[in-house]
DNA sequence: TGATGTTTTATCGACATACGATAACTTCTA
DNA sequence: TAGAAGTTATCGTATGTCGATAAAACATCA
């Protein structure tokens, strides 16, 4: 965390409002709220009158009111006129638009991923890591399997998908488990490899052949493989995998078919 | 530039403390920093030092310390530890994510487009209306042409488009025109529809056939058919359409193709 | 290698800003 | 039609943000 933490004599006045905060001098905390009303809304809470976004986001009215009327002018909000409440407008959707057009990774991945996606006219994906969870940034859907589960934006745990064991082999070990022993392991489906030493096993292995397989372990139906995309100091930026429906291959058919592919497309892709 | 704003007042106002701002007392200011500060980053600046932040999103040095601080510690940007520069991260993803997750149009929408997309074998796409533009929400890209240069979250100017034309001729055609006038009107391409008058006759005759189409007037070798969608209160709030290439399809071939289908995925998106 | 300029990080007093209570108003409900 | 529930507007004031600047890190070059 931030190296400051000094300065303050923790013995003063401050405590008579209660909120003993982060004490970070440098936080611009309106900032974070704004966010926290935005994060409020979601599958949960499609739209929200103003008092919902006070009790959802835990504010006090007056700063809902402040806060939903800020984002509205900025566009990030929608307010209907008759119903009153506001909803997320698609001007959200800007800021990821310049991450994934300003990213060095995605965009250098591009031509590779499309290669590989007509060559093996299943679905490619572009996924990158965030501590314990991957986070899917390129997509490219087979035309049979239209799954919309999964768009761009979605997230998964690192520990249970090809993407993620794939980049965790890459990492020192030690760092590697550090972010094992810090995630919700448990099992999504039957198939998940959840306890601790099964997975030490599996990124070890998939260490070693240069690429990881997963099988109906978050997905009931999906088979996946994946390889890892490492940065100019050999750490794992990124990963590229292949998903397929699991009654269409056999786990031997997927690796055999598809593992010198990935491998091929992430080292290509590492490179540039 | 969005156009999106609070209306700048033309303040050449002295000032003491410089700053007349739109003198909105609910408009809390900080968040709207932090928003100029991320949208500072893009194609044209992926990666960023402090003072370059500074001078980008135009403000001072200790300003744009504080934002970039607090932004990091909440996720949305990244620092590079040796090179001290910063980039997006992909935490910026989700906010568009909750808007995609949570919207209802683009739900009800979607066995639409696939069905749509399995249909045509070509691309398929759900736009939402913004003011002059239209925002890509959705895509289904066809088997064959991988067109990477649009992605969900791409903007483009309504009046060039087949969706925008479509969403347009569904409007009372005071507000139409109004939002004509206040584009910025102009040729993309030699074949761009792009003067007032024409715009009206092919609005009008939108409005009329039910659908719209666009060939080449925004891209090259672009070909596009559109229809949209309505609200319960019978206002455009979308439009779905098909892409195809123009060396592969006549004007006509298009919309003796595909004109009865965008138009009844349209409508059945209507009234779920 | 040390001198000099540039960029980043840390600090702090001052006061404008955002806070939050509440009043005024509007919209539902029973 | 009264009364509740929710939304919009107002306002004095404590707080949190501002922005200048000091200290430290880093880069450049004689």
């Amino acid at each position: 965390m931030s190296t400051l933490e000094t300065g303050k004599p923790p013995s003063d006045k401050e405590g008579a409002a209660g909120r003993e905060k982060s004490a970070d001098p440098l936080m611009v905390m309106s900032v974070e709220k704004a966010f926290r009303v935005l994060s409020a809304f979601g599958r949960q809470h499609q739209t929200m009158s103003l008092s919902q976004v006070a009790s959802v986001a835990e504010m006090d009215l007056s700063s809902a009111q402040r806060f939903t009327h800020t984002l509205t002018k900025l566009g990030f909000l929608k307010k209907d006129r008759e119903t009153k409440r506001f909803e997320l407008s698609s001007k959200t959707l800007d800021l990821g638009y310049h991450f994934l057009r300003g990213n060095r990774l995605v965009d250098k991945a591009m031509p590779y991923l499309m290669h590989l996606s007509k060559e093996t006219e299943e679905t490619v994906n572009l996924t990158m890591p965030e501590d314990t969870e991957i986070i899917f940034v390129s997509r490219f859907l087979s035309r049979h399997v239209l799954n919309t589960d999964v768009i761009v934006g979605t997230r998964m745990p690192a520990f249970c998908t090809a993407p993620g064991i794939a980049m965790l082999s890459r990492l020192p070990e030690a760092e590697a488990v550090a972010i094992i022993d810090r995630s919700n392991l448990k099992a999504h489906t039957p198939s998940t490899t959840w306890r601790r030493e099964d997975l030490l096993v599996k990124i070890r292995q998939s260490a070693q052949q240069g690429y990881a397989t997963a099988f109906e372990e978050f997905y009931h139906g999906d088979a996946s493989i994946a390889a890892a995309i490492l940065d100019h100091r050999g750490r794992p930026e990124g990963a590229v995998n292949v998903a397929v429906s699991c009654s269409r291959y056999t786990h031997d058919e997927v690796v055999s078919r598809f593992s010198s592919l990935v491998i091929a497309a992430a080292h290509a892709i590492s490179r540039v």
